[in-house]
DNA sequence: TTTCAACTGACAGGTTTATGTCAGTTGAAG
DNA sequence: CTTCAACTGACATAAACCTGTCAGTTGAAA
């Protein structure tokens, strides 16, 4: 983990606004120019907002602490991937409060509670690894809500490059990888594909119905 | 990458609810036995209810596929978190979900919403790594809203334990790590400590008040 | 047009991590 | 008490990853 520390590190150093030169970052952290330029690279990557100027040095384009994130109704659907995400935490407090929704949601969020939970803010960045597919999923959960035929170009893990048109049925977060569960047209039967693996996602024009045999409360993973 | 693969795999072929045995496994995913017990060890440690029988072999406890999870007011603060990482997904429909929200907190969540809402299902497990630390964050989110000190057990990157009395502050998420801000009696300073490095957490009986100089919004990092 | 520092590619050495082999032990069931 | 297969520890090798060195190129500003 000594590079993740570096990582951090780099970021701390950044945070003062200030212009910084490789070679002082180098110094400091005591590792080569070189590690430093591989460092912003991957930090650019994963979607921190430092810019290098040549000649000048590097500099966060903005202020890494955001603004308090709050709650609506209409983005339910995020929420329920926060919460899933949040169950999977150690923390017990954090995971009985994931648990414990199914019973209440219809209830009114009293203002009250939301000044309290101002006490932190967050600052986040993705990091480039983890997001990884995760832009296959607006177009996915999109075409299993409207029932909408799907193209997907899907690398499996031998490499192999496979073309598919698909029925998207159901998405699940594994903790490591989403996986897209589906009724493959070609194959004529149940497919569970990592998101991660897909290479490009195609809505087509064609809708589905609910067919006997073809839907996802067909699909018995024990068969 | 190809172990965290070869964990998914394994996932896949225990999902079916049968009986395997670790010889068998290996053969599949051609890997020694040995590799498989050490994956199953990980897997364990990952939260996956797997359970190994000598003489039998190995089987899920339970289905891995949850119940949808929903949400609920008194849990504003996992939704804070939440929201926090969703808003970190790449996925730009998710994305603008999250970050839209602050002016919307105090409406009514309407019932209907939440039908449409069960179209996915998480199955959700932690994985070691990522949990690193969270232990700590309920003690100490405890101890910010009560502002209550604590005595902390802090291992140096450099390997040096120390041990400081803080007034807790301000958590904030960096994407890899969590950090929490506090002011240092000790140093007579404000300090950001990483949650993954505290060993130890101990609440005090002593409560802090705002004092001038002390509170987080006298924290400068620029200075 | 010179200087500065960001940036890139290639290669070599070192460290860390993953894996296989081997030689055991353990607990349950027959 | 024998069999089965999960499990453990130790060690050697192989693969992956990280880092430094070197020899460049590039873009901006003075």
């Amino acid at each position: 983990m000594r590079r993740t520390d570096r990582l951090f590190d780099i970021i701390q150093i950044l945070r003062d606004g200030k212009l910084h030169r490789a070679q002082d970052i180098a110094d400091r952290l005591e590792v080569s120019v070189r590690t430093i330029y591989r460092d912003m690279d991957t930090l650019v990557a994963s979607g921190v907002p430092v810019e290098g100027e040549r000649g000048v040095g590097y500099m966060v384009r903005e202020q890494i602490t955001l603004p308090p994130l709050n709650l609506t109704p209409a983005e339910l659907e995020a929420l329920n991937l926060g919460m899933a995400i949040v169950a999977e935490a150690a923390d017990p407090d954090l995971k009985s409060a994931a648990e414990s929704l199914a019973d209440k949601i219809d209830a009114v969020l009293p203002t009250q509670v939301v000044a309290e939970a101002e006490a932190w803010k967050f600052a986040v960045y993705p990091f480039a690894d983890a997001a990884r597919g995760l832009a296959h999923m607006a177009p996915i959960r999109a075409a299993i809500k409207s029932r909408q035929k799907l193209h997907l170009a899907y690398r499996r893990i031998d490499g192999t490059l496979t073309n598919r048109t698909i029925r998207p049925l159901h998405m699940e977060y594994w903790g490591r990888v989403w996986t897209l569960t589906a009724w493959c047209e070609l194959r004529a039967g149940f497919r569970v594909f990592r998101i991660d693996l897909i290479e490009a996602v195609t809505p087509l024009p064609e809708l589905f119905t609910d067919e006997p045999g073809k839907r996802l409360s067909d699909y018995d993973p024990h068969s």
